[in-house]
DNA sequence: CGTGCGAACCATTTAAGGATTGGTTCATCT
DNA sequence: AGATGAACCAATCCTTAAATGGTTCGCACG
């Protein structure tokens, strides 16, 4: 490719085109359950692209908020999780479904209320992308990550150490523990329309600025999760 | 030793040598900064003993609360830091008095009605204990160590480990930071007996099992306290 | 037979070294 | 001047061996 066109105005093109290829492998699933991505000079191979125009390509989505790299670790679609999750859930005692679910019924409508103060222009159109990502993902395991990503952006920019620290516990428990049933991500698309019409109504009130519309809506939102929980997992208490 | 003693009652008596040897050596100094003391192996070397004797001793000096020891690790002098630590250290390095607050107001109504759902009998009287104990105590120092235990046994009460644990590090970035400041605690009559006042109320929804109001009667003890903070440090954001 | 002892084995933590991965710089080419 | 590939740098991860406390086993002695 890059052989068969050196002499055309090259560099616009060929970087929008690696760029649309990169956009494509994110899009298509069958990544690793952590979402992470080839390294980059396998996926440059991959591409026929050198690596630093893969960069670019990689320096422009990690700026839309739908990849995030770490030096030595790698490159991951998504929102990354914060490091002090792991950290908290080593120290907090065991969890099940239903009081984690719980917690995220009190903790997350809040988060997404400081959110909502608190949300640049930036923050909201990675929301938007974000959302968009979980609408148009057909797996459930992307559709997972997506939909991962968005809360973790949302507790992220709602700005405040500690909740931010109380939600990357539930985060860390919640990516950790092998009650991920797999009927659990088998959503209906009827289910998924739901869903996806609530996460795009919790982004129209953050980006509002209604403090009390984001917290109804996110709400609203985990407490439908929460009855397809108990559905799953019966129990008179968390 | 054992070679020179061998035939009398020596078990008694070479175990409490060995154990004197052993309080010694812990309060002699010369340890590291950890408090590390040396590997059991090498210890019973130096104190001409074996290992199970050695062993002997150190569970006696564990059991009064002078040592801790953990496999893999080491034998340590004084007890085991609190696992909380680094994490709130590293918490408290990115918040300020105001975020603190606002992690509050968000958590701890949610805490105060899980509370409401929970409580039984005996839960009830020791907060009513608790409440009195504020009411009874005139100075400030005391007042604030039983403000926060009711505070800390209702998260308790709540019963959901994940938000214990977002509580208990709010707590600890709380009680570490010398923002405590003097004028902080030096609360009027007319202010203490408002306080007293409101926690009778929080304590009275909990006990009626009123969810909501016992979310509402602590959001609006939590707002009069986030009030008197803003007085004392003004900002435009936590 | 019961108890103590040393040696051996087991389980957890730590440290070190090499491999992997992203981040940056340098030299060369167009 | 900008793009490219190669080389180098810095951070993370993985593996392995060593260090350390926890426990068991076999033997000796009273």
């Amino acid at each position: 490719m890059r052989a068969a066109v050196p002499s055309e105005d090259s560099s616009p093109r060929n970087a929008s085109q690696v760029l649309a290829d990169v956009r494509k492998l994110i899009a298509g699933g069958g990544l690793d359950a952590d979402g992470k991505l080839p390294n980059e000079r396998d996926l440059s191979v991959q591409l026929n692209v050198g690596r630093r125009g893969l960069r670019r390509a990689l320096d422009a989505l990690e700026a839309e908020g739908l990849i995030w790299r770490r030096q030595g670790k790698g490159t991951f679609i998504g929102q990354p999780p914060d490091p002090k999750g792991k950290l908290a859930a080593e120290i907090s005692a065991e969890a099940n479904p239903l009081s984690v679910m719980e917690a995220r019924l009190c903790l997350e409508p809040e988060l997404a209320a400081l959110c909502a103060q608190r949300a640049g222009p930036e923050d909201l159109v990675r929301m938007h992308h974000l959302v968009d990502r979980i609408d148009q993902t057909s797996d459930a395991e992307s559709a997972e990550l997506w939909d991962g990503s968005l809360h973790r952006l949302i507790a992220r920019v709602a700005g405040n150490p500690i909740l931010m620290t109380a939600f990357a516990l539930l985060d860390a428990v919640r990516t950790s523990q092998t009650w991920q049933d797999q009927r659990d991500r088998a959503r209906s698309p009827e289910l998924r329309r739901l869903y996806t019409q609530q996460h795009r109504s919790i982004v129209s009130a953050i980006a509002r600025h209604d403090t009390d519309g984001a917290r109804a809506t996110m709400r609203e939102h985990l407490s439908l999760l929460s009855l397809n929980l108990r559905a799953v997992y019966p129990g008179d208490r968390p």
